[in-house]
DNA sequence: CTCGAATGAGTAACCGGTTACACATAAAAT
DNA sequence: ATTTTATGTGTAACCGGTTACTCATTCGAG
C-alpha cells in the first residue's frame, strides 16, 4: 500500500507538505504543488480514509437501515438515498434489520464504531434508547419521530384518497387494513381512510395486522375473505398486502374490480402490470430518499434545517383494480 | 466517546490490559478480566473499528456492488450476501455500479480506501484494470471470469432448458433475446438456447440487446413483433425482458401462451402473479448471494477453498406463459 | 533450594493520516 | 532601514486502538 510518506519521500518534502496539496489548506509553492501531483499520480496514490477519519473523528460513511431490501418498496428508497449521498462523497454501510430491535441496535453499534457521520433508517423502533444515545444525526425514512428530522410521505392524505376514491367509485362493505401499530406512517394511512369512512357513514371492517410481511397479508387476506364475504372494496396497507388481497378475492372466484374493488399504497414496481393492474396511492419512493440525504447532508454539514420533517405528497394511481367513473369529472 | 483510555483509567489499569481483554490474547489475571469487563459494562464501552482497522490494516467491511439495487432481481442477491456476512460480523458498503465503469472504479476505489477487506461484485467489466490491481480477494457474482472465484448459475443448461421446452410446448418460429455481450452468464443463455435450437432444427431469430434495462427491453420488445411478426415463442435474456415482450404481445393482440410463448430468466419477485403468469427459468438468486459471501469469508480467512467457482443449478418455472404439455411424462 | 517456565501487566512504538506550532525567508508597510 | 505580514515548509503530537518488548512475580520440576 502506498502512503503519504512514500509521496513525501518521493518528492522530497515532508507529509505535512503532501496533506496540504491534498486538501488543498495552509501555504503551498506552486511548484512544489504541482511535484506532488505528479508524485500522486505517478504512485498511484489515494489517502487512506481510515487514518483520516480517526484524526477527524469522523467518515466518510453513512449508515442506511432498511427493514428488508427484498420488499420491492426499499430499493427505490435505497436509492434516492444512495444517489443523493454518491453526489457528495458519502457512502452507504447498509443493514436489513428485518424489523428486528437487536439488529437494528447491532447495526447501529457498528455504524459508530465505524465512525460514520449519519443514520438514515427506516427504523420500527423510533423511540428506542440506542437512538436517543447517538450524537450523530439520524434521519427517519417513512417513519415519523416527533423528535428527530424525518422524510415521510402523507399518509393521512393518502387514506383519505384511497377511501374516497373506493366510495367514488361503489364501494359500500369496505375492509380496512390496518398495518403495523407502532409504524405511525401506516396508522396515519389507516386513520386518514377511516376519517372519511366515518364522515360519509359508509360501513368498513378494521383487519389488523402485525407486520408488512407478505405471508401475515396473505393470511389476512383469507380471514378477512372468511370473516367479511361482503366486502366490495379493500384499502390495503401497502401494496404487498393487496396483491395478497387481489389474490385471495381471485381465488374465491370474486371479480375484481366488479365484485370487489382494491386499492394498495407505495406503487412499486410491476403491480401496474398485475391483472388486474393494482390501482393504489403512490409514495415517491425515491424522491423520499433522495430527499432524506439531502437533509442528511444539510444535518452534517451543519447547514441551517428549514423544515425537519418532510412531509412528501401522494397520489392515487388509477389502474385495474378499481372501477371507472363514467362522469367526466374526476378528482 | 469513551475510549479504551477511559476504561482503563476507571479500572486502573494499563490500555494493553484492556486490550487483551478485549481481545482475548496474552495473560490477564481472572480478577482484572471481571473488573474490565464490568468497565466496558458500566461505560458503555464499544472499541472504535476505525483505530483498530488502521493498525490492522484491515477492516471488518466489505464492498458489494451491483449494477442497480431497484432492479428486482438484485435485492435477492444482496440479501444473501448480507445474511451470511453478517453471521460473520462484516459489514458491507454498498453500491449501485449503474453499469458504469466510471462508478465502479469511484467504489472499488473507496472500498479500499476503507480497508475493506473484500469485494463482491455483479461487475460489467470483470476484466478491468481496477480489479486486478486489488489485493484483496474479489468474488464476482452472477458474472464469470477466468481468473477470478465466482458465484453464478448454469446459464448454458438454463438456455438449454429453455429451448427445450419452448420447443416441446409447440413453438416453431422462436425468438432469442441475446442479452448483454459482454455478460457471459447472459452468453452462456443465450448459446445454451441456440445449441438446442440448432440441433433440432428449429427455426429461430436473435435479437440483440446492449444492456438489461427495461426501456431497451421494451424497444427490443417491439422491434422484435416489427421484424418477425410470426414469432411463436420468446426466450427473453431475463424477466425484466420478458415482462417487455409480453406486454408487446398483449398490446398486439396477442395470445400468450395460446400465440406466443414466453420464457424468462431469473424468477424474480411478482412475475407469478403478472397475467399470465411468467414461466422462467429460476435462478436461486438468494443462495448464489449467500455462497458469494460463504466463498468470501473462506478467502479472507486464508481457508482452503476447493472451487473457485461455484455454479449453482437452475431450474424450469412453470406457469402461465407457456402450454401446458398434455402428456403425463414432463421433463 | 534453585532455576526455568508460566503468568500478569505496563511502556511505548506503530498504523496513516491531520494540524498546531515553530521557524525561515520574502514582501510590504512604516 | 526596520518592523510587520505573508508565504512556504518541517517537526511532532494526536486520533484510538494493537502488540512487541520488558519486567516482576509465582509456580513447578529436579
Amino acid at each position: 500500500m502506498v502512503t503519504i510518506k512514500d509521496v513525501a519521500k518521493h518528492v522530497g518534502v515532508s507529509v505535512a507538505t503532501v496533506s496540504r496539496v491534498l486538501n488543498e489548506t495552509g501555504y503551498v509553492h506552486e511548484d512544489t504543488r504541482r511535484m506532488v501531483e505528479k508524485a500522486i499520480q505517478e504512485l498511484n496514490y489515494t489517502p487512506n480514509e481510515v487514518a483520516r477519519s480517526l484524526y477527524k473523528r469522523k467518515s466518510k460513511l453513512i449508515g442506511l437501515l432498511l427493514p428488508d431490501i427484498t420488499n420491492p418498496y426499499f430499493p427505490q428508497l435505497a436509492r434516492g438515498v444512495e444517489d443523493r449521498m454518491q453526489e457528495s462523497g458519502f457512502r452507504l454501510i447498509f443493514g436489513n434489520s428485518d424489523e428486528s430491535e437487536q439488529k437494528e441496535r447491532d447495526y447501529i453499534q457498528t455504524f459508530v464504531q465505524n465512525n460514520a457521520v449519519g443514520i438514515i433508517s427506516s427504523t420500527n423502533f423510533p423511540g428506542m434508547e440506542a437512538y436517543r444515545r447517538l450524537n450523530i444525526p439520524v434521519v427517519f425514512l417513512d417513519r415519523i419521530s416527533s423528535d428527530r428530522p424525518a422524510v415521510y410521505a402523507d399518509g393521512r392524505e393518502g387514506g383519505r384518497i384511497a377511501a374516497q376514491q373506493i366510495i367514488k367509485r361503489g364501494s359500500r362493505r369496505i375492509a380496512v387494513l390496518q398495518g403495523p401499530a407502532h409504524i405511525r406512517p401506516a396508522q396515519d394511512r389507516f386513520q386518514g381512510a377511516v376519517e372519511v369512512l366515518q364522515d360519509t357513514g359508509v360501513a368498513y371492517e378494521v383487519i389488523r395486522t402485525a407486520s408488512f410481511a407478505l405471508t401475515e397479508a396473505e393470511e389476512k387476506a383469507k380471514e378477512l375473505f372468511a370473516a367479511f364475504p361482503e366486502t366490495d372494496g379493500v384499502i390495503a396497507s401497502n401494496d404487498m398486502a393487496a396483491i395478497a388481497v387481489l389474490h385471495e378475492a381471485l381465488r374465491l372466484g370474486k371479480k375484481v374490480p366488479e365484485d370487489v374493488q382494491i386499492i394498495g399504497f407505495d406503487d412499486i414496481p410491476l403491480i401496474g402490470l398485475l391483472s388486474p393492474p393494482l390501482s393504489t396511492i403512490r409514495q415517491p419512493a425515491y424522491d423520499m430518499g433522495y430527499k432524506a440525504a439531502e437533509l442528511m447532508i444539510r444535518l452534517i454539514e451543519g447547514q441551517p434545517v428549514e423544515q425537519q420533517n418532510i412531509q412528501m405528497p401522494v397520489e392515487f394511481v388509477e389502474r385495474g383494480s378499481t372501477r371507472k367513473i363514467p362522469e367526466k369529472r374526476r378528482e
